[in-house]
DNA sequence: TAGCACTCTGTTATAACGTAACGGCCACGC
DNA sequence: GCGTGGCCGTTACGTTATAACAGAGTGCTA
């Protein structure tokens, strides 16, 4: 269940193509929009699995035209989040396109953010973190945020890329 | 183990002594120099289990004749969030004091955040989260945030404040 | 005593991240 | 045609964070 794809070789070509078959058939469903500015969003972060700042992001959109000020990249991205084709990744300030399109529909994921190449695996969170905790404490957790910093094998291995 | 200590009705005065007294403690034994600044800076997160912006404790501070410029809330934070008496809130862009004093140095911590109140419950993380994720990875965990939203007792309870 | 190394603090300036608000455009349904 | 609603373009601003350098204090040493 867990799969934290990102780090191992694999077919990105196929990453890619069934996240964007994946985000067309849930928009299709939901009646939201995956309009060319989105999709085109949804695709630079696909590019890589790495985490990408808004105005990174930005700078690519703008280098197609497809836009130039903040908003737009903001808009973009707070579209896809909220579909779940992308997450934010709270300690980068950045975003990441969703490693588990066929996962269910705002699933709690967590993240494995390697310091040195900056690539992210995103782990499906099986289980709520800390229920023990919160259930002690009488808290309701309503989402919940993990992030791990440290080393992919690539870069254990001295393969500083 | 768990103890998430925040919500629950408790002793505060002690909270903050303890927390005083393990700082200077810690401080002594490290050879760190907790200055008046630093020193307030952390009585001032104390105060409430709440997570005070860096711009919010600024503010605190300048009223007080302590320094009204960014970088000096910031060094008091890096310098309090280093000696691991006070703990970032990644998802609030917000620092909170530490509620484990006593706890090993560099502890793994997971935060439960009210979103209605506002206060913030430390639990110590027993267990690295991602163990089974990481290892699959081949992934090693240097440290991870555990950020879990939702509502406390309190807030549950209809009681908002 | 003077000189030096080191750490902490004060200050300027700017970078990086994020949003409110308004106006135009277009597609859709009436 | 005409309103409605969603998306996009733009201006302007707010919030969070850091780089870089200058000054003050302390303790060491020669
Ligand atoms: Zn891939
Ligand atoms: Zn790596
Ligand atoms: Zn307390
Ligand atoms: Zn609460």
């Amino acid at each position: 269940m867990s799969d934290p794809t990102g780090f191992a070789p694999h077919d990105h070509h196929a990453c890619v193509s069934t996240a964007l078959a994946a985000a067309e058939a849930a928009c299709a469903e939901r009646g939201a929009r995956l309009t060319p500015l989105r999709r085109r969003a949804l695709e630079i972060l696909l590019e890589s699995h790495k985490a990408l700042g808004a105005y990174d992001l930005l700078e690519r959109l703008a280098a197609e035209g497809l836009g130039d000020k903040p908003p737009v990249a903001y808009r973009a991205l707070n579209f896809l989040t909220e579909q779940g084709f992308a997450h934010r990744i709270e300690r980068l300030n950045a975003y990441v396109a969703c490693s588990h399109p066929d996962a269910a529909e705002g699933h709690g994921a967590a993240f494995l953010i390697c310091r040195d190449c900056g690539r992210v695996a995103e782990a499906l969170a099986d289980k709520a973190p800390l229920g023990a905790d919160a259930q002690d404490a009488g808290f309701t957790v309503e989402d919940a945020v993990v992030e791990a910093r440290g080393l992919c094998p690539q870069c254990q291995s001295g393969a500083g890329a």
